[in-house]
DNA sequence: TATATATTGTGATTTTTATCACATTATATG
DNA sequence: CATATAATGTGATAAAAATCACAATATATA
């Protein structure tokens, strides 16, 4: 797989305010209002489209409509995608809730979890015992999973999603699973954004102190004990 | 701000693993056992940790403990996180109960909701009114904030966050916020995870078939109409 | 219809990131 | 102690991604 991975992400972005825009009436969109809704350069934007073969009109913009479209198409998502959640726990739940898979055409067809007590058939998820795992994704042609079980069993899961015929696995157990050539592996992994977050905060206090000290005039230390400092 | 995000996300994924390795009773970790465990290269590895100075031993691979301290340096993480989190709706309540924050050293000191019914002092975390932010962040000195909050609340909220001094924001609403110079925002976007993942599912797919079709002889039309084709 | 203008589209260039491959060296072994 | 070995560390190189900058052109305007 080369690894166009930074690419689609922004095309999902894209996409993402495109309909923000379009819900708030507008037809057209230029390259750089759509590039500040969504945090990058406006060459960027187009570099982007012109590389999966998307045009504008020279001076015209995009049709957002179409462009909505075409994204789509590249992103294989023309129709709505059916997912299985696996884990009925915290996280779990707390997708189960979650407003925007629906917005964007992703829709949860069943949850599955070990404890019998959690079972049942209401809407507008039944809650399935694991055995029952195979059967229905083959019945509803279901090829991508929700993982939100506990770490430990994260990895045996899994290897039942794989054995049932997952193609495709978001994973939220912040370890590193094996998995075979059929079925790919995402990780969301929020310990890891937020130490990230935190270095990041840390270094741009270290530069606003830097900053400081230099309009200070303590760029350098004095060449000689005594010289006279630079006055900010 | 120099973009070194990736080179940070990895030696924050290095250092989980490397808990884990160190809760199974190792002591010392060579550059290529590491490396699996996170999916990248070992060369990968070490020029990562020489970028950081970081270095181990010839033939001796790298001590766990210290090596586990350098990145917490690193990643300024060598005493506890504390953070607030905003919104007690499904997904902060989830992240209440999330355990892997306290694992990695991150502590949510209070959730924030502007909903009073939800008001509480309870332990473990005390749920207060939006009116209190200021003063508790000040008080604690609190840099980072996780926003769980409705999109259509994200953008006020964080600025109200902005005011009251926080320097980094967790973001999870499928928004662009607009921020300062003084705070950092970083996204969690589930549904682009999610496409990006249904991408690379049709990706592999396609890529399959083209296989098939290829050992089957069906790499070119016929060059003629009638020429044989290449037997698999 | 002619001209000005705003916007796309993209080749060229620069910057960043990852990979390679091997010199270096600490440790183990005979 | 000499030699072999298994690791690190990193300069050189390759690959990927982002940015630049401007030609091309569709539309608006006079």
């Amino acid at each position: 797989m080369t690894n166009k991975k930074n690419y689609i992400i922004r095309l999902s972005r894209y996409k993402s305010a495109l309909y923000r825009f379009e819900r708030l009436g507008f037809i057209k969109i230029f390259s750089d209002y759509l590039a500040e809704a969504v945090g990058v350069t406006s060459a960027q934007v187009r570099k982007d489209f012109s590389i999966f073969g998307i045009h504008g009109n020279k001076r015209g913009g995009y049709q957002i409509t179409t462009l909505i479209e075409k994204l789509n198409d590249i992103l294989g998502k023309n129709e709505v995608q059916k997912v299985v959640l696996l884990g009925a726990g915290s996280l779990g739940s707390a997708l189960m809730k979650y407003k925007n898979f629906e917005k964007e055409g992703i829709k949860i067809e069943a949850v599955f979890d070990i404890d019998p007590a959690k079972h049942h058939q209401k809407m507008p998820f039944p809650v399935l015992p694991i055995g029952d795992l195979e059967g229905f994704i083959k019945e509803h042609q279901i090829k991508i999973a929700i993982l939100c079980v506990p770490d430990i069993a994260a990895q045996q899961m899994l290897d039942v999603l794989v054995v049932a015929g997952i193609k495709g696995v978001l994973n939220f157990a912040p370890i590193q699973l094996k998995t075979t050539e059929e079925c790919v592996v995402s990780d969301v992994n929020l310990e890891v954004e937020l130490e990230n977050l935190i270095y990041f905060v840390n270094a741009s206090e270290r530069a606003a102190l830097k900053k400081q000290e230099l309009s200070e005039g303590k760029q350098h230390p004095p060449l000689f004990p005594g010289s006279p400092r630079v006055e900010g």
